[in-house]
DNA sequence: CTGAAAGCGCTAACAC
DNA sequence: GTGTTAGCGCTTTCAG
């Protein structure tokens, strides 16, 4: 390993001036920058991260936790939420930590990468809507951006998709397509997205003068195999529902299953609806209707609300703080109408 | 933030007597490590990591980049793999750091990641026959460790499952049901595990006195569009199979899809397979015969692989070394026969 | 323009 | 048992 000392014995220089000609601008001279520049090259340095970092104590880093059910999360959905993050990441030369970690010591793990330094801040990601993750990290002013907002907090950065706005769209394509009897079956509505999106449908039910039969209403879990099983429970009901909407794809693929396998044509019998628009969902037969999220542009639009949040709070470069730049976004989703409705 | 020092003078003891209390063993009396202890977590002590690794020059964490169309990696199979690895990972109190490369500087992070020392090793995934990555670490004699071996080098820990193997038994399957035409669909061959798993293919049909049609083999790319497009190749032919071996899972499905518009039904018209069991094979309908592979527990392994082999590299406690167990792994995978067949 | 000195927080060799 | 000294590789005053 190349070190500044390395280099500096070699030009005759201390490890000041080279440090400093390898940083450009400040006081030094052309002729030393040069010599320097190219010794350290041809020698092949590479500045120690770690002693960059322990000097300035800024880890460079930016953190995201997973559940350890890595199920929990809809498969296809984190994979690309992460690559988002790790691609705005990565260029701006911030180091991405993934932990995984079992939900009993979950908060523990925040802790311990908050206090020992390790991230300069976190991404949230299924934001609860009382949510002890971000109850602690405001607390204690640590840094984060989540995907989706909170109920008892809110100022901090976030991006939100308008559930509300999603449903509404949904509702009134089903509406117009006859449907009365829309079921939902949702993730557990301690969820914030499933609490939204539930009463996206319920509100705009009523707008069109039509009620949300609570027992259409199943709270499960967040996979296929939830999907599948509440399908049947609701369609064994004495009046069952002419549509189904599945707070998620995944679910979807399993309310479209159940409904299959009892002969029912989809789209025709009955219309089934996802939400998220992961790859698969053109793929699935038939095709689902769901609503479009961009989940990879929102991992990046996530990390840079980090990352700004972060620079704010090491002001380096005073550049107009006025520029604080709105650091709450609400994203506009698409409604993709396909055949399985 | 609380540093030895300052716990040092709330007791009256030097930094390093804290040091030597906190770390437990060393020749230190017990009150001294009884007080200390205390008072560093009545403190909030917590150490902080970025000083103790320049310290020990260890980064203690391990490094995995993706390419950034996480679209190539089919999905949730890499999601499953990035769990089984930051698990083990973080119960040896590892970090997991995750880069995202466009191709074209995949190998200038490497090497960025490398010489900063910002990770003790690497896992790599889906090693190519002859792989650039393999080639400059073995060069440079940075550890890593491999799902899936690699043509022109031997010696590095991997953990492979028995694509030969796997093939055969799918191979025995399909012949079993009256199948002589069977077509491949396969991802790039220089990816290592297409051309092994082709091998198989090629291998056991000549052991049971049968021929691979080579019109019958598609190379493509990893995911279901293609399965798609291919299958409509192969089922355009003059001659057409009566089987096709999807090379993971999500190919399959895209068979399945194209066959089904055509109006054939899957397991009496044609039969189709896949590769690793990812979890919507069971849910897919038909249901599909395909190979498991324990990703989770893969990722575990390889993770386990690395950090012995990185252990080695900086032998601490030289316990026998004899114990250097066994690195390389061979998985038997397991023929998952379900309705697609 | 350049260098010496200090320090980031921690560990380890070497005294006492 | 405990403290002193040094040093990991780097950046940043502060003097020349």
């Amino acid at each position: 390993m190349v070190t500044l000392k390395d280099i500096g014995l070699r030009v005759n220089r201390s490890v000041t001036t080279v440090s400093r000609a390898l940083s450009g601008c400040s006081d030094v001279s052309p002729d030393t920058i040069q010599l320097v520049q190219e010794t350290a090259k041809q020698m092949g340095y590479v500045p120690n991260t770690l002693a960059q970092r322990l000097q300035k104590k800024s880890a460079d880093t930016i953190g995201i936790i997973a559940p350890v059910s890595s199920m929990g999360y809809a498969e296809s959905f984190f994979c690309e939420l992460l690559a988002g993050i790790g691609e705005e990441a990565s260029l701006q030369g911030i180091d991405l930590l993934v932990a995984y970690a079992k939900e009993e010591n979950e908060m523990a793990i925040y802790k311990k990468l908050v206090t020992g330094g390790r991230v300069d801040g976190f991404i949230l990601s299924r934001t609860l809507r009382d949510d002890p993750r971000v109850n602690y990290l405001s607390s204690v002013q640590f840094p984060f951006a989540a995907f989706g907002m909170v109920e008892n907090h809110h100022d901090f950065p976030y991006v939100e998709e308008d559930g509300e706005y999603a449903m509404a769209q949904l509702v009134d394509h089903l509406v117009g397509r006859g449907h009365t009897r829309i079921a939902c079956i949702c993730p557990p509505l301690s969820v914030m997205f499933s609490a939204v999106r539930l009463r996206g449908v319920k509100k705009r039910l009523a707008e069109l003068g039509l009620e949300l039969d609570p027992s259409l209403v199943r709270e499960g879990s967040f996979d296929q195999k939830d999907g599948y099983d509440q399908t049947n429970i609701l369609l064994d009901l004495p009046n069952p529902p002419t549509a189904i909407i599945g707070f998620n794809d995944i679910i979807a693929f399993g309310v479209i299953n159940a409904a299959k396998e009892r002969g029912l044509k989809i789209g025709r019998d009955l219309a089934v609806t996802g939400f998220d628009d992961i790859p698969m969902a053109s793929l699935y037969r038939p095709p689902l209707t769901t609503v479009n999220q961009p989940i990879h542009e929102i991992g990046s639009m996530v990390t840079r609300l980090l990352l700004q949040s972060i620079q704010e709070k090491h002001p380096k470069n005073h550049h107009t703080n006025s520029s604080l730049e709105k650091s709450q976004i609400l994203l506009r989703p698409n409604l993709i109408i396909r055949a399985s409705t």
